[in-house]
DNA sequence: GTCTATATCATGATAGAC
DNA sequence: GTCTATCATGATATAGAC
């Protein structure tokens, strides 16, 4: 935080054209541009295209990974817990909407090396609690019976993939970027019905 | 198809390629190479970067939409048919797992022109007959009324991003490779159940 | 700290021998 | 049709003036 104006401009920019572009196809020149300053200066800044790759990858990385953790450590019942989620991240992704392709992108280009090196530093998240509530909450006839790892994942998965696969949802649904708009708008309550609907108990 | 021998290895040596790194990450020097030719002769037979990138993209596009199409338009009951969407739709990934994180990121990539380059030649999904189709199972109590795109998309989801988000679902889960092939054998049924179960009648 | 000028190198593409 | 040699460009990165 609170640092020197010029490479906070750097990041900023920097961080709009990986995210829009990713490593390969960011241009040195285009993001001094875009930040308003000499090419050179760049590299004063930050020695190497790498090097300043690195920054804005960890802090999205951060971003991400940390809101997950936020929204599922929450002390609430499962199926707010859930609803609280879907909400909640989405809204996220509305502010984000390139971050989770980026991210996706790029760890794939990259080793899976280059992926321990960041998540060693991290706090991976809380599987275990989440487990242990779902499991009594269906003990106690709550809700249904779930493997936690496939429900978590088809949470992310129903909020995030109209936003990393938004070109091949709009070819497949036939939409131009108003018509796109609009379902995603109505599918903030969709996404929350169908995950209730998969922990109903049977009757 | 019956294409010259060496056409036909640079198409496949170029398919493997791109479909690993993206247009951006890409060079003519190793296509030539993992094909077993020169590099000039990569200009004999695709003029340029971008006409082999088209053809390579074009293939993939179709294969991608083309399946998909296949597997809406089957004749048989609605619960089969997202069993079976699922079941062959995953099969489809296993053996071209790498495909959707291409397409997606291409897409993204170019411009919305760039896309209705192709799709103006495709056939696109035939959601309507779908919509026909759910909409009557549901009129005749067999399952709950739904919104087709959103049940589509779902299913979509659910099968496919497990294969674009790979890294990020590992790091989230925190599997290795064995791991994570042992949580995708799983996912198959897992999935169905789902699905199936967001058809449920309320009772 | 910021800029200009330049070095260095890799890439896509071409020309031409065989 | 295939190769070698080369071009032209554009990229990252550096050196040095201010």
């Amino acid at each position: 935080m609170k640092e020197n104006p010029t490479e906070e401009k750097i990041i900023q920019s920097a961080e709009e054209i990986f995210l829009e572009k990713g490593f390969d196809g960011a241009r040195m020149r285009e993001i001094s541009e875009r930040a308003g300053i000499n090419k050179g200066l760049l590299h004063y800044y930050f020695k190497t295209k790498d090097k300043l790759f690195e920054r804005i990858f960890y802090v999205a990385f951060n971003q991400m990974i940390g809101r997950m953790n936020q929204l599922i450590e929450q002390d609430m019942p499962i199926q707010e817990k859930l609803s609280t989620f879907v909400d909640r991240y989405l809204d996220f992704l509305e502010k984000h909407p390139l971050l989770p392709r980026f991210l996706i992108h790029e760890m794939t280009r990259k080793g899976q090396d280059f992926i321990k090196s960041f998540t060693g530093h991290i706090r991976t998240p809380a599987i275990e609690s989440l487990k242990l509530q779902v499991d009594e909450a269906a003990a106690a006839g709550q809700i249904k019976a779930v493997d936690v790892e496939h429900l978590l994942i088809n949470s992310i998965a129903l909020c995030v993939f109209p936003f990393i696969a938004k070109p091949m949802v709009q070819v497949i649904l036939n939409k131009n970027e108003q018509a796109y708009r609009q379902f995603l708008k109505g599918r903030r309550e969709q996404v929350k019905a169908f995950l209730h609907q998969s922990l109903r108990i049977e009757s």
